[in-house]
This record gives structure tokens, C-alpha cells and sequence, in this order.
RNA sequence: GGGGGCAUGGCGGAACCGGUAGACGCAGCGGACUUAAAAUCCGCAGGCCGCAAGGCUGUGGGGGUUCAAGUCCCCCUGCCCCCA
């Protein structure tokens, strides 16, 4: 059973991991030198590793040994996203302790983790949940208040009018359900903490520019995200009884139609509308609120949704025509986007143009497309830019011009302004939660919100708490731990109860791994700023946005603050792509079925009504019965060659459909590669002493080489070692290459099988000195990718010390070189025929063999060619 | 609706800067070994015609540029993503 000679991974692997955590093979060393940080994106600790985790620490494990192996100084870390809603579920509906049900789902992912294989550094290891992390997270908490950077005002919460408790998002269905009560879930209004990051909304955007190491996709999401618009601000007189109370402030991108404003808009929740609600309107417009208060902001602005809304009985003077025109409110509306207000021009927005349609209000044209007969477009609005008509002493001027200069005159006559504007909103991060990071202040009667003193940090969580899943949030009830006296005055006080959106805690982690176990900082100046920004970030594409944005956020202000050098975190990212499995499903009655029940592969049916069933690939999930657990996978058949497969299988940044037969093919491919290593040493082949007295570099540097290469000098030998070096320097040249900036792995993969395709052919009737140097080179290519087996097989022939520590091999030119070469021959550009040709011919001697070859002949018919092309190494085009 | 991306054998995927399309693997077929099977090893393999040599055709569809196009340009179809 247990044959040392076969290759048996749950024999070697287990034992090459505790021997490179006792002999710290994985710690990272100081910065010196030419440093390299390799991180992925850390987990929330759910207790189960699944694939998609597996793939990511995978890619960011090969570019860390890579780096190392390069010379490189590598910190290579991970932690955990350990706050989060989840624990607090378990804790309301199991009981449990949520740091408690943390710590023993991280126990559990570790160990799953270590029997990767990966090269983590766990020394450095974070949890954003221990008081000694959540500790700094206050502290910079602390550090963006005192830059006015975090501020409170009220915001529109989700409330469960049954269990009287506010919900998170996640916690609310797609049809605005409670997950526990089932409640219609209602939205309050809550005085909140948010943090200013429309501060940086240009820098954000602008230093995307930076990022030339990011997908150009994820560039353009943020870009989008962040919405940066031009335009102006405009300003209308409130007419009548409520011109005392000044004006509508509304911003537009589109000044040059403001003659076309029949109407001004407000958001329903406009603090405005309460005072220009006319008594007859009251009724109406107090239902309508309410209505509106119901939906989500998706709903409000979608653009299939009919617009609704109504008039409140006021008027406005438009500043450039002086017409009396009206205020509505209206769902499409938002309040906290721009003023909360907008200019109605039918005639040049679409959904202006519906919902003035469907209100009979108005549409006035005031741009007529260019070129065409002077008329306006009518039965639909007309959006595109174009030339002024019925703007008075605009008309004529073309969109761009025009938008220049009525906002020109605007300012000048008192009533608008220009004005940048963007989507991108304050960040709310105030969570009516237990399990998160305590936001650390204090609620005073005389002096107001005081910070807690940085010495008295952290504000730790309080356990032996109450979940009930109803009420206020679970901090905010105990009285014990509320109320505290004001630091400031010794006054009673009473704490903040809020908690941190769990986007801050991971908005640092990746400075901290830099300085972990500093007690006196969240890190320092020098261990940052030697470590960081990050050279190579990898993970899933689904936090293009907000992690990723948020993280560039805390950057810039922590560079702000001096606390670090640098302007944006992470260098280089890679996004990786979904795990998917193979999923079964009946279209008659919309069920999954797992593959485990479905019997012929080839003709799938339904075990219980004998249904053809439809065979597709997605992303796994527990409700679709498609997922692989890694820990079977790695049972089976090892890590190594779990982390083969998935690196081969498909390009990182692409969907991955799993297949057990594609896995079961990667696992025999590292059977062949220790049958290969194996015969070698059974020969006496061994690499003791590598890379010392290295036969091959001895090799003269004349055409035939080879023959001096090996003890064994014979004619035969000369050819095969010049193949096998060949197979050699070019998998070297190729795997370092795909390696290098693009990642592509699956190609370095192949790259490794052929030149194990090409020692079987060629390792026998080679000399010892090109057999050791093919040997050692296979070897040490397949390290970052099969850790364990090529350990294992180095070791088994007694090279010297660990494998991962070798450097990493130069491809030598001269082995690569070639006597002669295959040059194609094409006719008017269709290939006929090639011919073997010296490879440093010439191209007048290219040309003279070509003409003169038996395909020319054939095809040429004995006339001289028109044309001639020739490309040296490659090809000679004839045209007829 | 706007923006971006993708489309290559039965399947996953290769193909530098326009220069032999289909590397490598999976599945398949044939052979060797075996009493047999598995495993292993050797070989074949885009499609069509042909005994063969060879020819024709072929990278979603249509057009174009070029000696030469999977690759560049235009139009169309389908799928995916982001923003509305």
C-alpha cells in the first residue's frame, strides 16, 4: 500500500508543510533589497473554504514563491474579515457567541488554508475582530474625525415594524421583506455617521491614471461610480407668499436648455416641500411622500418605471424668461444627489418628457438638431446636442457654446453658478449592529460628540450580551456599557452604540500586515512605506468598487495625515475569475439536481420523473447543488495537483468550469513527472552538488556541442542533449515570460508538460551533466505551481537544502540556437510547403533556395514570380 | 438607452508586433502489454474529397485593407459585464 516508489501526495504533503513551518521557510524577511508584497483579498470567515478562495490564494501563492525565487524580499500575509452580520445571525438564532462562533470558523479555515500548500507568512496574521486590530481602527476612526472628515447627519435606515429593529440590507428580500419577521420593511430616518469621501472624489477619479497595472474594466467602473459631472447650479426665485423664502437651487448638465424649464422639481424628502405645500395640496402630497418613502432608490429611478408625482401649489420665476412656472415633487427625484431639485425641460430629458406627457404639462423646445430645417423634433425628446431656437439672445448658438455662456451670464445676472457634481455619495458607515467595530465616541448633554481618548482605546465590545434579534441594537440596550461619563466634562454621558460598516475594517488591513504586532501605532512610517503599495493585489471582480474605492479613500487620507507615503495601495491588480460547476437542472419543473443523483452523464435525467435535464456551468452554490468542497478534492488527490488543475484550466482572470476528469488528467500528469524523477534517480541520476561544476556550462560554444557535454560523448547522445537542452532553456524562457506581468499559468503549465514530454523522449540517452541540468530545471519551474512534489522529488534526489530557495533559472541563447530552420513556403499567400534552410541565411539566399525548390516549381509553373516576400526565420511569400 | 468586453475543433483553451490556426490538456478512436480489465506506453485526430500524393475549405455572419488577416477597419448577429 505504501510504496515508497509511488507517488502518494497525502505521504509527502503533510510532511513538507510541518517541516516549512519549523524551519520558517515562509517568514518574510526585512525589506531590504528588492522587496515584493503579494496579497489577496483576506476572507470573511464563514467556516467553510470553498473554491473561489482556493483559486485566489492559488494565484497569489505561485507570484509569491515566483518573487521569491527572483531574489525578491516577499511578504506574502493574510488575515480575516471577521466582523460582520452573519456571526450576529448565528448568535440570534442559535445562541451562540458571535467571537466565539468567529474564532472557531477561523480555526477550521486555517487549517483548510495550511493544507494548501500556500507560503503564508501566519506570524503576520490579522483578524479585524480582535480588540488588538479593532484597537486601530478606532484610532484612524479618530484620525478622520479630527480631520472633519467624519461627521453625523440623519439618513433613511430600513426599520422591521414587527421586531422593532433596524435591518441591514442583506437582511431585507428582494420584495422588501424582514429575513425573520417577513414584515414589509419601512424606511426610517436616523441620525448617522458618515465619512466625506466626496472630499476626494477628484483625486479618486484622477488618479486612476495611476493605475495602469488594474484591468481597464475595473478602471472604468470606478470612474463611472464616482459620476463626475459638469454643469451649473441654477437658482429660481420662489414666487408669490414664499419669496421670502429665497429660491430652488437645482444643479443640471444641461444650461443650454434652460429655456426649454416648464416646471422645477423637488425630491419628495426636499426640506423645502413642507413649507411650498399649498393647503389643497397637503392631502395629496403627504400620501405621495409616504408612498415614495416605500421604495428603494433602484425603483425611484428606473428607467422602465412610470414617473409619478405631483404639483405642490407653488410657483417659481424662471431667471431667464421670468414665466411663472410650477413645483413638483416626484419619484424619480433623489434628495441627496446634487440640490435635491431639478429643472424640468420636457422637450430635452427623457424622462422630463414622460412624465410632463403624462401630467400635461408643457414641452417647450429650445434645441433643434444641427444641419437639419430649423424644426424641432417632436413626439419624443430630443437629448443630443444641437443649435439654440426660442432662447432670446442665445439662439443660434451650438450646445457646448451655449452651455458656456448662459452659465456666463447666470453668474453675472446673480442666478447660477458652474459646477462640478458627482455621483458618488458621503459613505454611510454607521451600522445599528453588535458584531462590528464600536465607533469610538461619546454623546455628551454640554459638550456634545467627544471622542474617546486615544489611551482609553479600544472601546471593546461588550460579551455576555443579549441577541433577540428585535429592539435596538443589542449595544445600544445595555445600560452598563451606554452610559459612561463625557471625558471631557465627567458629566454623564452616553457611548455611541453605533457600529463601523465592515467595509473600514478592511479599507486598512493591507497597511497593517506591514507592522503587525506594533502596539503604539495601527503601523509605522517605515515599515509602510517600505512594504507598500502593494505590488500584486489578487480578488474577485466583485469588489471592483467599493473595497477597492474605499481602500484608495483611507490612502489618501492617511497620506494626508503623514501617517503613510504613497498614493494609491495596490500597484498591480488581478481579478480572478468565478469557480464554476457543472449544474443540472430540469426545465420542466425549475429544480437543481445534484450531479451525485443524476446516473448517465451523457443523457442526464431527472432520478424521479425521468425528465431530460438541461447540463450548464455556473458559479457554485449550496442551492444549485453544483459545488466541489476543496477538502474532498485534497483528500483525494492532493494539493499539488488541486493547484495544477486550477492553474491550468483556464486563464486567472476568466470563468473556471470544473471538471473531475480535467483534475484526474492533472493528477496524472504528476504521477508521469515522479515516474520521470523516479526512473532518473534508479539510474543514479541525482543532483547533489547542483549547481556547482554544472556540466552544461562547460559546453564549447562551436555548432556541435553536445558531444563534449556528457561522460558518455557518442554521436547519438550529441543529438538527443542538444534536443533536451533546447526543451530545457525553452520551457525556462517561456514559463519566466508567462510569469512576468500577464500571469498566464495555464500556458507556464503546458510549458512544463512538454518538457516533460520532451525529457521522456530524450532524459536516458543523455549525459549526466544535460540530464542533472534538466532535472534541477523541471524542478525548479514546477515549484511555485506543485510546492510539495517538487520538494519532495528534490529532496529525493539530494539537492541541496530546500527547492524554494533555489534562484530561479536563466534561459541560455545558446541552447536555444538552431543549425537550421523550417522555412514555409507560400504561394500568393497560401502556405505549400517548407524547407529546411541554414537559420542565418540571408535573404537573397532565402530567396534563391525558395525559387528554386520543388514547391516553386510545382506551383510556379517554370514563370518568374511577380513578387517576392521575404521574412527572415520565418516564411518566403511568392506571388505569381 | 449609454459604456465596455467576448465569439477559435466534441470540450477547456494556445497563437509575439499581421507571417505554418488549433500548442498543451480533456473526451474519443486505433495499437502494444495483459488470461482479462485497470494502469501504463505508442500512434491518429478541424471539416469535406481522395487508396494515396495531394486538393478544397475553415477562427459567429457579411464586406474591406494587405503579398499575407483569428489578429487591422466597417456593418450585422449572439452572449456577458458595468452604468442607467
Amino acid at each position: 500500500m505504501s510504496d515508497p516508489r509511488r507517488y502518494q501526495p497525502d505521504q509527502i504533503e503533510r510532511r513538507w508543510q510541518r517541516h516549512w513551518a519549523e524551519q520558517g521557510l515562509d517568514n518574510t524577511p526585512d525589506p531590504e533589497g528588492e522587496s515584493f508584497y503579494a496579497l489577496s483579498m483576506f476572507p470573511y470567515p464563514s467556516g467553510n473554504l470553498h473554491m473561489g478562495h482556493v483559486r485566489n490564494y492559488v494565484i497569489t501563492d505561485v507570484i509569491a514563491r515566483h518573487a521569491r525565487m527572483r531574489g525578491c524580499r516577499v511578504l506574502h500575509p493574510m488575515g480575516w474579515d471577521a466582523f460582520g452580520l452573519p456571526a450576529e445571525n448565528a448568535a440570534i438564532e442559535r445562541g451562540v457567541d458571535p467571537g466565539d462562533w468567529t474564532d472557531r470558523n477561523i480555526a477550521a479555515m486555517r487549517e483548510q488554508l495550511r493544507q494548501l500548500g500556500l507560503s503564508i507568512d501566519w506570524d503576520r496574521e490579522v483578524t479585524t475582530c480582535h480588540s488588538d486590530y479593532y484597537r486601530w481602527t478606532q484610532w484612524l476612526f479618530l484620525q478622520f474625525l479630527d480631520a472633519g472628515l467624519a461627521y453625523q447627519k440623519e439618513a433613511t435606515v430600513n426599520w422591521d415594524p414587527i421586531d422593532q429593529t433596524v435591518l441591514a440590507n442583506e437582511q431585507v428580500d428582494g420584495e422588501g421583506r424582514s429575513w425573520r419577521s417577513g414584515a414589509l420593511v419601512e424606511k426610517r430616518q436616523l441620525r448617522q455617521w458618515f465619512l466625506r469621501i466626496t472630499d476626494y472624489a477628484q483625486q479618486l477619479l484622477d488618479d486612476l491614471d495611476q493605475l495602469q497595472g488594474w484591468p481597464e474594466r475595473v478602471r472604468t467602473m470606478q470612474a463611472n461610480w464616482i459620476g463626475r459631472s459638469q454643469g451649473a447650479e441654477l437658482s429660481f426665485p420662489l414666487a408669490g407668499d414664499h419669496a421670502e423664502l429665497g429660491g430652488i437651487t437645482l444643479f443640471t448638465t444641461r444650461p443650454d436648455t434652460v429655456h426649454g424649464a416648464t416646471y422645477v422639481v423637488l425630491a419628495p424628502e426636499h426640506p423645502l416641500v413642507p413649507r411650498l405645500t399649498s393647503p389643497g395640496q397637503r392631502e395629496a402630497v403627504a400620501a405621495f411622500c409616504d408612498l415614495v418613502g416605500r421604495q428603494s432608490d433602484l425603483e425611484r429611478t428606473a428607467e422602465d418605471r412610470p414617473k409619478r408625482g405631483v404639483p405642490l401649489g407653488a410657483q417659481v420665476r424662471h431667471p431667464a424668461t421670468e414665466d411663472l412656472i410650477p413645483v413638483w415633487i416626484a419619484d424619480y427625484v433623489l434628495a441627496d444627489y446634487g440640490t435635491g431639485a431639478v429643472m424640468g425641460v420636457p422637450a430635452h430629458d427623457q424622462r422630463d418628457f414622460l412624465f410632463a406627457r403624462q401630467y400635461e404639462l408643457p414641452i417647450r423646445p429650445v434645441i433643434v438638431p444641427a444641419g437639419g430645417d430649423g424644426r424641432p423634433v417632436e413626439g419624443c425628446a430630443w437629448t443630443e446636442p444641437g443649435v439654440l431656437i426660442g432662447s432670446g439672445r442665445f439662439d443660434g448658438l451650438a450646445s457646448g457654446e451655449a452651455k458656456e455662456a448662459i452659465t456666463a451670464a447666470a453668474e453675472a445676472e446673480g442666478w447660477g453658478r458652474a459646477r462640478i457634481q458627482y455621483r458618488l455619495r458621503d459613505w454611510l458607515i454607521s451600522r445599528q449592529r453588535y458584531w462590528g467595530c464600536p465607533i469610538p465616541v461619546i454623546h455628551c448633554p454640554d459638550c456634545g460628540v467627544v471622542p474617546v481618548p486615544a489611551e482609553q482605546l479600544p472601546v471593546e465590545l461588550p460579551r455576555d450580551v443579549a441577541f433577540s434579534g428585535r429592539g435596538a441594537s443589542p449595544l445600544a440596550q445595555l445600560e452598563s456599557w451606554v452610559n459612561v461619563p463625557c471625558p471631557c466634562c465627567g458629566a454623564a454621558a452616553r457611548r455611541e452604540s453605533d457600529t463601523m460598516d465592515t467595509f473600514i475594517c478592511s479599507s486598512w488591513y493591507y497597511l497593517r500586515y506591514s507592522d503587525p504586532h506594533n502596539t503604539a501605532l495601527p503601523f509605522g512610517r517605515d515599515a509602510v512605506d517600505r512594504w507598500l503599495p502593494v505590488d500584486q493585489y489578487v480578488g474577485g471582480i466583485e469588489h471592483a468598487i467599493l473595497h477597492l474605492l474605499y481602500s484608495r479613500f483611507f490612502t489618501k487620507v492617511l497620506r494626508d495625515r503623514g501617517l503613510l507615503g504613497f498614493n494609491e495601495p495596490f500597484q498591480r491588480l488581478l481579478t480572478q475569475g468565478m469557480v464554476q460547476g457543472i449544474t443540472y437542472k430540469n426545465p420542466q419543473t425549475g429544480k437543481y439536481i445534484a450531479p451525485a443523483d443524476v446516473s448517465d452523464a451523457d443523457d442526464p435525467r431527472d432520478p424521479i420523473s425521468g425528465d431530460k435535464l438541461e447540463v450548464f456551468y455556473e458559479k457554485m452554490s449550496k442551492s444549485k447543488y453544483n459545488g466541489v468542497d476543496p477538502a474532498a478534492v485534497i483528500d483525494r488527490y492532493g494539493a499539488d495537483t488541486a493547484r495544477m488543475f486550477i492553474l491550468f484550466k483556464a486563464p486567472p482572470e476568466k470563468d473556471l468550469e470544473w471538471d473531475d476528469a480535467d483534475v484526474e488528467g492533472q493528477f496524472r500528469f504528476l504521477q508521469r513527472l515522479w515516474r520521470l524523477v523516479e526512473g532518473a534517480a534508479g539510474r543514479g541520476l541525482g543532483l547533489r552538488g547542483w549547481p556547482e561544476a554544472a556540466a552544461p556550462a562547460a559546453e564549447p560554444d562551436s555548432g556541435t556541442a553536445g558531444a563534449a557535454a556528457g561522460p558518455s560523448a557518442a554521436p547519438e547522445p550529441a543529438a538527443a542533449e542538444r534536443e533536451l537542452r533546447r526543451a530545457v532553456h525553452t520551457a525556462i524562457a517561456a514559463i519566466s515570460e508567462d510569469l512576468r506581468g500577464d500571469y498566464q499559468f495555464n500556458t507556464a503549465i503546458s510549458e512544463l508538460m512538454k518538457l516533460s514530454n520532451a525529457m521522456a523522449e530524450h532524459l536516458e540517452a543523455s549525459g549526466t551533466g544535460v540530464a542533472r541540468e534538466a532535472l534541477a530545471s523541471l524542478l525548479i519551474l514546477l515549484a511555485p505551481f506543485a510546492p510539495h512534489l517538487a520538494e519532495e522529488l528534490w529532496s529525493r534526489l539530494e539537492g541541496p537544502g530546500s527547492i524554494h530557495r533555489q534562484p530561479w533559472p536563466q534561459a541560455d541563447a545558446a541552447a536555444l540556437a538552431r543549425d537550421t530552420i523550417p522555412l514555409v513556403i507560400q504561394i500568393k499567400g497560401k502556405v505549400r510547403g517548407s524547407l529546411e534552410v541554414p537559420a542565418d541565411a540571408d535573404r537573397a539566399t532565402l530567396e534563391r533556395l525558395a525559387l528554386a525548390s520543388e514547391v516553386a516549381a510545382r506551383w510556379l509553373e517554370g514563370k518568374a514570380p511577380s513578387r517576392v516576400i521575404v521574412v527572415p526565420g520565418k516564411l518566403v511569400n511568392l506571388v505569381p
